[in-house]
DNA sequence: TCTGGGGTCCTAGGACCC
DNA sequence: TCTGGGGTCCTAGGACCC
């Protein structure tokens, strides 16, 4: 039987270098891309960090900053993104059979089959081809249990002595490396979980990886426990390499300024509709659960009010118009006039394959139905001629709700308009 | 004037049934 | 009227991830 090995590739930075791939003059500035309507900084550059600047700090915070340090903030180009994904990950699914995408900038390779006699020329490999392809830095953590990997992922970020690489398998220095990793960095143990952790005088994954494991799974249920027996090089968290369809999909976004009018909460609940629904339909899924909410900005003195509903259609469907009507019906429902809103949301539920669909004796069903035949078109449009090319009124024209993002970069990958350009 | 969005899993407790 | 065990299903809440 061969050991079970795991490598952890993560892209530097993601959104940061993305657009450091196609605007160099950014390279060793202080750079921060911003969360949806240009709210609060998710991505930031080590130069940025070394500011002062934290991951989630509003932006209008670190206005002071901006000339002073010749700070650049950008707007969230998730287009863009995802493309840059797409591509790291097709280099990756070159090193190895068993690829497990876990996230827009990561993913585990296992390595449990490939003849390597030298595991850090082979990550070193990784990273250079990724950073000479597509000018993206990655670090690459390998070992013997998908959260050790991780661990030592996180060694490779943070010594650059290792060159980006670090392989924690057998090493030499083990205990002191896990010592090294505070209780709150471990994957899967959270905020929470640290304080209480803390309270009981673990402090760094040395100390977790001893604890008793009855007591442990007592504090953190199982989840917890399985961490525990991983950092102890016992693999509890197997490849995940099927896609698995979502079993709830949610589409909200807080408005660019406050909305006060039914029909503007109307609209932005149906475009959210279209969203949520386009998801479904790409998965090839029904659904027949709806939830609709609204809230204020609870960072203003202001009157309060959030609240939600759900409700059943009567049969799955993918149907733009059934959650349309069925969303409208429930922002009524809990709509009060007078505050200022900040955000809608719609949350689809219940979800089930388009193949199982069950058979209705009384009800017309979604596949075998012209509503899927039109929802067939709609999405062929827009697939050629771009997103919202056909769309339903009820969402709609002016959206005068919509996020700001004022900070945009072009699509230089995705859109032949904003091809980047070379001139002298 | 300004503070993101989209997911998953686990458990406890209540409703309901036999 | 009220007692008991055992099972299933559903929901809400809490934790985590990026």
């Amino acid at each position: 039987m061969s050991r079970k090995r795991y490598a952890l590739v993560d892209c530097n930075q993601f959104y940061v270098s993305c657009e450091r791939s196609f605007q160099p003059h950014l390279c060793g500035k202080p750079v921060g891309v911003l969360s949806n309507n240009d709210g609060c900084i998710v991505a930031l550059s080590p130069e940025l960090k070394a500011l002062g600047v934290k991951r989630g700090a509003p932006a209008f915070k670190i206005k002071h900053l901006i000339d002073r340090y010749d700070v650049h903030l950008l707007s969230s180009n998730y287009a863009l993104y995802g493309d840059m994904s797409a591509r790291v990950m097709k280099i990756l699914s070159d090193y190895t059979p068993e690829l497990e995408i876990y996230s827009i900038d990561e993913a585990f390779l296992s390595l449990e089959d490939l003849q390597v006699d030298n595991w850090l020329e082979y990550g070193r490999s990784i990273r250079a081809q990724i950073q000479q392809w597509l000018g993206m830095p990655v670090s690459v953590g390998i070992g013997p249990t998908k959260t050790l990997a991780k661990v030592a992922n996180r060694v490779a970020k943070k010594f650059a002595g290792y060159g980006g690489v670090f392989d924690i398998t057998d090493h030499p220095r083990f205990e002191d490396i896990l010592k090294w990793v505070e209780v709150g960095d471990i994957w899967g143990v959270g905020y929470r979980y640290a304080i209480r952790l803390n309270e009981h005088g673990i402090m760094n994954a040395w100390d977790l990886s001893r604890v008793n494991q009855k007591w442990i799974q007592q504090q953190m249920t199982i989840v917890g426990l399985r961490t525990v027996k991983e950092l102890n090089g016992i693999s509890c968290l197997d490849m995940e390499l099927d896609i698995m369809p979502k079993k709830q999909i949610i589409s909200s976004r807080s408005f660019g300024h406050p909305v006060e009018k039914l029909s503007e909460l109307l609209e932005a609940t149906a475009d959210y509709c279209q969203v949520a629904t386009l998801k479904l339909r790409n998965q090839r899924s029904l659904a027949s659960g709806i939830m609709v909410y609204l809230t204020t900005n609870r960072f203003r003195d202001e009157p309060q009010y959030a609240n939600y509903a759900s409700s059943r259609l009567i049969t799955p469907s993918a149907y733009i118009p059934d959650f349309i009507q069925a969303a409208g019906t429930l922002l009524r429902s809990i709509y009060r006039p007078g505050y200022k809103y900040k955000k809608v949301g719609v949350m689809i539920s219940d979800i089930i394959a388009e193949k199982q669909a069950p058979l209705d004796f009384f009800e017309p069903v979604y596949i075998d139905d012209e509503r899927k035949l039109v929802m067939d078109c709609v999405d062929r449009l827009n697939n050629i001629w771009g997103p919202g090319t056909l769309a339903y009124a009820a969402a709609g024209i002016n959206k005068s709700w919509q996020m700001k993002r004022e900070l945009l970069s072009p699509n230089y990958t995705s859109d032949w308009r904003q091809l980047l350009s070379v001139s002298g």
